[in-house]
DNA sequence: AATGAATGAGAATTCATTCAT
DNA sequence: AATGAATGAATTCTCATTCAT
């Protein structure tokens, strides 16, 4: 075999992306990923065979590191409280710590570029975190509406909650805290 | 000085790009906007000095437009939640009567090119809902945060309403309800 | 109305693209037609969509220049074999004088660039010279052939005329007269 | 030196070039034409130094073929005629049988890279045909033009017979005795 | 003021060729 | 010798903006 295709590449390749769709949103220039990766031009299409599949793998790949951050210790046995009070910390923890990737994520989540099959891939690699929404939606106020809706709730709070948290970080631990409570009350209770 | 400039044209154009806007993102070619508001390419520069402008006077009039819908018969005498229910019920309106003018909104205010004077100017506009909110947050959950906070996790909710009665229609008054619900025991309770 | 296309632009792109296909092809850069023309790039396309529009429609442009130049002073009221070395005369002349036309149409005609569109259009363009040509082949050896065949063989035999004509211009006439004898036995006797 | 060049891998370059080049042109990527061998990208470039050396080694393989083709079983003994017959359905035949080489050839012909190297070889390969051309060219109408005037003809409405034939396979025995007709009474009769 | 042709700097993608393995 | 990843110049086409009419 000649060299094989390198691990490190792509990483760069998507972390350079993040950064530049962060800034610039999906209409990122591909020169400007592959740039900031350190590769040529072309190198970019030999990892990922066009805009459109790299926008879909930084997407699955954002996502797929938000969840295995949120679940990362996830105390199975204990409360849906504390449960969910886990998932929360850790979830805005994540946003608050990697505030570009959040920017991208976002930025690809309202862009049109993102395919169906990749937001299904998404939703299946929830499963633990829908479970969770599920029991909380299911004995608070939120038992006569779907879970989708609780849990689209909670993504919102949670997101304004990380807006608040970029512009003042030294309040986090605050807003953090009313952040969660907002979403308790609001989906649990 | 000829002709002044057309009030008339100006709206179109604005109108057009609502819609241009709301399928295309911020990168919705001026050129298509122009022909959708039936004035030439060239014309378009002659009412918005550059496409920046454009899009931040398009951002204020949607703000505005937004603003408007929900205060209209605001029912300044009554109580706290019954004013806020009418602002909810008319925000929900709003969103679900205009979904152009609601993703048109969206796709800006995630953009770049709206400039930070032009969310304080909306920010200012929004004056009597505000006061609202204050009341809001003062009494309740969010009495230790900033009322904008409280603001924003309405928003939050209230975007996540119309999502999925966009999706149900059917189903517009059991989710405009519930999402109040979720807001009124997020942040006032 | 503001400024109109230009006839003269849009003839200075077609000549351009002449001299360039001739030399390079159909894989021609547009860049490099653009320049040859005096315009900028982005210029032609405001005359043609796309590439493949300005290829039809230079292969249009050159086979009615040619149609025309064979048929101009057709003598109607003489003898077949009369008319048909006017016809046969221009034709010659024509490739002669035009060896970039001569080329750019030979590059069109054998690349997969050309709609089927475009040679019909072209068929219906020649039709005095196909009555004469049927004529032709009625009378003589081709008689149990489809006229077409007729006309294939005379442009084939006339394209070798113009290739040694072109490397001994001074044998011109006499090459001429003897591509014609070659066609006129061939076909029509 | 390891080991040495296969036979076997430039024979399937060529044939896979052959292939590609029918459909695509001179245009053709190099990759696709070793994907088409089953060798590797920068294999191709271990027998063939860069594209153009193969364009021309590809031009030279096929006409060396047609060649052969052609002049197998020639009757050196019999008449002009029969023997000019032998060598024409022979070529029709060849071409008639492989529309990719004969499709590959013509894009190379016209094309401007076969380099005049490439050409003389040719046609000093063709030297028992010539001398059958001369002959041809010497006791008929042709007698006052170069031999090389006779082949060019020839080859003209041999092409023109195959393109016939390649669209009305069914009448190839007739556009075949036809095509030899018209080209024996333009040349030799 | 209104028009829309003209401009040319990008944008995504392809491809011959090189070179590390 | 064989492989195929890496390269970056070149290609077609788009688009905000200008400017002649």
């Amino acid at each position: 075999m000649a060299r094989p295709l390198s691990e490190e590449k792509r990483t760069a390749i998507l972390e350079s992306a993040t950064e530049v769709v962060a800034m610039l949103g999906v209409s990122a220039p591909t020169a400007k990923i592959a740039k900031g990766a350190g590769v040529a031009e072309g190198t970019l299409f030999t990892y990922f065979a066009n805009k459109d599949e790299l926008l879909n793998g930084l997407y699955l790949e954002l996502k797929t590191d938000l969840c295995a951050a949120m679940m990362t210790g996830y105390p199975a046995g204990k409360s849906l409280i504390e449960r969910s009070r886990h998932v929360w910390d850790r979830y805005i923890g994540w946003g608050s710590a990697h505030p570009l990737k959040r920017r991208a994520v976002r930025q690809l989540a309202v862009s049109d570029r993102i395919t169906e099959a990749s937001k299904t891939l998404v939703a299946n690699a929830f499963g633990e975190f829908n479970d969770m929404m599920r029991e909380c939606a299911a004995g608070g106020a939120m038992r006569h509406q779907p879970p989708s809706f609780a849990s689209a709730i909670m993504s919102a709070i949670a997101d304004t909650t990380m807006d608040f948290i970029l512009r003042e970080p030294a309040q986090a631990k605050r807003y953090t805290k009313a952040g969660f409570d907002a979403f308790w009350k609001a989906v649990a209770d």
